[in-house]
DNA sequence: TCTGGGGTCCTAGGACCC
DNA sequence: TCTGGGGTCCTAGGACCC
């Protein structure tokens, strides 16, 4: 079986984790530069917030006092699920962390009449532990697995816990379970599927499987198959990230080419260090520009453009050199831009980069990638410390807007500013 | 005035090969 | 005038997840 651990509305029981007068107060948590509500309690929920909505939008609740908000402190937030995920471990005998709340326990081998208390006391540990409510559904597929969730933290009754495991349970859970809830089906395809008279989970699996292949290609015919018991989604292996990307929106638009070339050196730099953490180098370098697409009265742009190098590269100069070029190529002025991005792709291991024959840039790539060594050395604050010239200084704000962040409970005024 | 960030996988179509 | 059949690889875009 399949247990999926899941925090409850996470960034707020974080947040409420180390504030316990938030406990039973609506409360949002936005994204970055205050944008957005990323996060809801279950009072927000009930006034009728929805996930998305943008912040200026509910101000009105903040200022009547009806609605507390925060801005999102993920160092916070990752601390506190590497707490949960830590706990989870210790009972399971294989731990998918799916993402920053939530994660799948292979319980293949444990007994499954003994698999509610373990997964009650591991509620109830975890709560104790690390202030996190959690709920945890179980069922024999990864897909209804989720659904089980769903019931657990809709039910009171359920105590946080629970268990599809017949044909009869299955039967009735997918009966009671909305087309839209279904893990693997979005907002574009819920529609369609209710358009042609399927309206529930149980309406979905009674249709043929060419029906859903015709519609929806081979994943939809997985999700049919998880909801009926038939393990179709894989386990997750672990290799590591085929791309990584760094991308921000900015407080305020940008039109000059030196302050883009500020931010995207940054977020080059930041992708550079990301995949030397992991040991990798990446063949491609990407960057995207986009101009705001809200505002109709603006001229509107959406390049990007991607750069391949000769050989893998993870060193902060390379990666910086070449997502610079490809700013230079897409660069228009007259454009206001409210967000700019690096990708990179092709990733390989560190450790098997293909060489080329007649390499002459062999000697610069290798002192590029001793600076790079250097800088992470120094650079263990998280801040630029140590960086090139086309990258901000870390005395300067990340131009973030922040303006209701909690505090740093879980790191340190030292941890920020120790230098090796 | 103000609207997030980071991923994976699949598919269709074009370019190219013999 | 007549103009095949079968394959691979790459890419961009779409859809989905959190």
């Amino acid at each position: 079986m399949y247990a999926l651990v899941d925090c409850n509305n996470f960034f707020v029981s974080c947040e409420r984790a180390f504030q316990p007068d938030l406990e039973g107060r609506p409360v949002v948590v936005l994204s970055n530069n205050d944008g957005c509500v990323v996060a809801r309690s279950n009072e927000s929920k009930a006034m009728g917030i929805k996930m998305g909505t943008p912040y200026f939008k509910v101000k009105y609740l903040v200022d009547q006092g009806k609605l507390v908000v925060r801005s999102s402190n993920y160092t916070l937030y990752g601390d506190l699920s590497a707490r949960v995920m830590s706990l989870l471990s210790e009972v399971a005998p294989k731990l998918e962390v799916y993402s920053i709340d939530e994660a799948f326990m292979n319980m293949d081998g444990v007994n499954d009449a003994s698999l509610p208390g373990i997964c009650r006391d591991l509620i109830r540990k975890i709560r104790r532990w690390t202030g996190i409510p959690v709920s945890i559904g179980i069922a024999p597929t990864k897909t209804l697995a989720k659904v089980a969730n769903h019931f657990a933290k809709k039910y009171k009754g359920y105590k946080g816990v629970c268990v599809i495991d017949t044909d009869e349970k299955i039967r009735k859970a997918l009966s009671l379970t909305p087309i839209d809830d279904v893990w693997g089906v979005g907002w574009r395809g819920a529609p369609k599927l209710e358009a042609a008279g399927v309206k529930t989970a149980l309406d979905f699996v009674s249709r043929p499987a060419e029906w859903i292949r015709d519609r929806m290609g081979v994943i939809g015919v997985r999700t049919w198959s998880e909801l009926q018991g038939i393990r179709m989604v894989e386990e997750e292996k672990n290799e590591k990230r085929k791309s990584i990307c760094t991308s921000r929106s900015f407080a305020s638009n940008i039109t000059d080419l030196d302050e883009l070339t500020l931010r995207v050196s940054d977020f080059a730099g930041k992708c550079a260090e990301k995949l030397r953490k992991e040991g990798t180098a990446a063949g491609t370098v990407g960057i995207f520009l986009y101009t705001n697409r809200f505002r109709e009265d603006l001229d509107q742009y959406y390049p990007s453009a991607s750069v391949r190098l000769e050989v893998p590269a993870s060193s902060s100069p390379e990666i910086i050199g070449a997502a610079l070029k490809a700013l230079r190529y897409v660069y228009k002025p007259g454009f206001e831009y409210k967000k700019a991005g690096v990708i990179v792709a092709d990733i390989v291991d560190a450790g098997s980069i293909q060489q080329v024959l007649f390499d002459f840039d062999g000697q610069a790539r290798v002192r590029d990638d001793k600076i790079s060594e250097v800088m992470d050395k120094v650079n263990t604050s998280g801040r630029n410390v140590l960086r090139l010239a086309t990258q901000r200084g870390g005395h300067y704000a990340d131009g973030i807007r922040r303006d209701f962040c909690s505090g740093l409970y879980t790191t340190s005024w030292n941890d920020l500013i120790q230098v090796r």
